[in-house]
DNA sequence: AGAGCCATGTAAGAGGTTACATGATTAG
DNA sequence: CTAATCATGTAACCTCTTACATGGCTCT
């Protein structure tokens, strides 16, 4: 699912419109987007399929001789909306944060520098919802007293290892903001 | 990965062996394994005949006249040779402390109370090694000048956020330990 | 009488990985 | 001469998800 999206977003950077080649080497582990998407060649392919017979993308092919058609995709008006709707969502759980949150952070600074801002901040609210949540969790946990001891002290510590992650998360996410509007401050 | 194992955990406990229905129980949503690994009853009886196949389990058919005959599995002595080798085996990766090695942590307090303080320990140093390396690649990155600004920025937030993470593993793993012992003073 | 438990599975399909085929061109 | 680059894909193979089929039994 955010393969598809970087995709689009790619696509959405791409002037006159971009073939699977060039856009594979976007995915290359020693790009920035590389690093956090995997994506082999065969899978682009099939993604780029799947994203024109939805509407997303439109292809024009372009002869090239000897070699295979190049086919040209360019992002549809349909495919900028869900792009658009998609970036400003921020990820449900903490987990989808290393990856989905990342690659909507990349576009959201490319292609909405001004609105980077608020999807960090949207993100921040969601965990933070999450954070609540659990520890919502771990009162009922320790007053619930339907397991047995081992169960009940492994649940704790598994929501002690989430509270962490979902933690470390929001911390960093602060840092995020506190950098960008460091940095808009030492421009002006 | 980490279900199989997990089906090979259960046969460990159940001594005279358990059929599919018994062990799809534990991976009800509200047991303590349920929570962390899902696994639905089409998978586990998958998984139960590769496990047959590789030789780690062994069933025995039990009749029992008008539903469908019981197959009782039970762990042959390489399964529980494979099971104690993935036991003390730290997880590599920091994303795999939420699945795989909570799955570990699990059985090594059931099956090795007494090794389970060595797995968090092994595990430690695992992360701690993942985040010397990360460190290094941080150091590299802002050094390194041929990417460019927005590119190499966007990577340290990147490094920033796993570096983020392992730490945080890395506290919980030691309150763990703090915890474990603590428990175990108490009761001398 | 109807819901849910027991106990096994199959079937269909989505999604992904790995490896390969093609065949000229260009760089070391 | 060898290897990589270009540019597309296909094929085989896993894994996982979702949903369903069976059919008597027990609980309310």
């Amino acid at each position: 699912m955010p393969a598809e999206h970087a995709i689009l977003g790619l696509l959405a950077e791409s002037d006159p419109g971009a073939h699977g080649y060039d856009l594979a080497r976007h995915f290359a582990p020693e790009e920035p987007l590389g690093a956090i998407v995997r994506l082999e060649p065969g899978m682009l392919y099939h993604h780029l399929k799947k994203l024109d017979k939805a509407g997303w993308v439109s292809a024009t092919v372009e002869q090239q001789g000897v070699r295979p058609p190049r086919q040209v995709y360019q992002l549809t008006p349909e495919g900028r909306i869900e792009l658009d709707r998609w970036l400003a969502d921020p990820v449900g759980r903490t987990r989808e944060i290393r990856l989905e949150f990342l690659v909507k952070l990349f576009f959201a600074q490319r292609l909405h520098p001004d609105l980077a801002g608020e999807l960090v901040a949207h993100q921040r609210e969601t965990l933070e919802r999450n954070l609540t949540s659990l520890k919502a969790q771990q009162l009922s946990m320790a007053a619930g007293g339907d397991a047995d001891d081992r169960d009940r002290s492994f649940s704790i510590d598994v929501l002690a290892l989430r509270m962490a992650q979902t933690e470390a998360a929001l911390a960093w996410l602060d840092n995020l903001l506190a950098g960008e509007s460091g940095r808009k401050a030492e421009c002006s």
